[in-house]
DNA sequence: GCTTACGATCTGCCGCTGCATACGGTAAGT
DNA sequence: ACTTACCGTATGCAGCGGCAGATCGTAAGC
């Protein structure tokens, strides 16, 4: 079962989000940020699966402390242009590593061939969601 | 990020489990006790890293529809024995056969090797956190 | 026998999430 | 101008799950 192993799963994250001060869905949104630098909170929402209403404390903490850039479309002042900053970068890409290390950890014991083959499958399924 | 996954690979169970009449727990419940007969509740708990209080009224629930039997143990009144009924095993079959169909029908796009490897490493990650 | 420890159960609190609703600002079609 | 639709935001409700405490029955050590 999925289910299970996913929640251990993120309980085992959350030590490492912690440590940089990042919520779950701050990740997600930094994640989803650095793929692809603008677009709308309403876009976001729906690109990684978060509930509109739900992503506006965690917007509201990540511009606050300078991570990402919010600001009115010129030309559609409705929507909110969204970016990363330098430093959301910066912390994207630590808290990244930091996520990799563990997983690394997690994964030592199979080879390299399947640990692979693991994640491209686990990505492909990722990306298999979005659109749906 | 697996969490969002999971999420969505929990929201893809639902209809499947839920058109057996059964919750994800109850869903788990089965699985851990096709694998290995009697338990105590406690233990039970445990192994599926759930709550000892949240899991009675899956019990209470899955015993009153006959698919366990959840006897006071003769040796040590303060433990319940726990067993699959044959019924049970056999809803537990049939749920398992439909989300290994889904499942199936998920990863129709790999290739056999990376389906298998996938699920091999899954299953690896699934039992390495057991005794953490 | 008394104390201590443990299992199952119940209850209540808290935090997270999904969901629906409502409201103000804004854009676009007519 | 008016209607319609969409964005961001606030709010409240309901359900779930983790966690702590209390109770009761039972077991084990002394």
């Amino acid at each position: 079962m999925v289910s299970r192993l996913s929640r251990q799963l993120i309980a085992a994250e959350q030590p490492i989000l912690a440590a940089q001060s990042v919520s779950m869905w701050g990740y997600i949104v930094l994640t989803a940020l650095d793929r692809t630098p603008l677009r709308t909170q309403a876009a976001l929402a729906r690109a990684i699966g978060a509930d509109k209403t739900r992503i506006i404390g965690v917007l509201d903490d990540l511009q606050e402390r300078g991570f990402i850039r919010r600001e009115p479309d010129p030309a559609d002042r409705r929507v909110h242009l969204l970016a990363l900053t330098p430093a959301g970068r910066r912390l994207h890409a630590r808290v990244r590593r930091a996520i990799l290390q563990a997983e690394e950890r997690l994964l030592s014991q199979m080879s390299a061939a399947d640990r692979q083959t693991f994640l491209r499958v686990l990505q492909a399924l990722d990306e298999l969601d979005e659109p749906g």
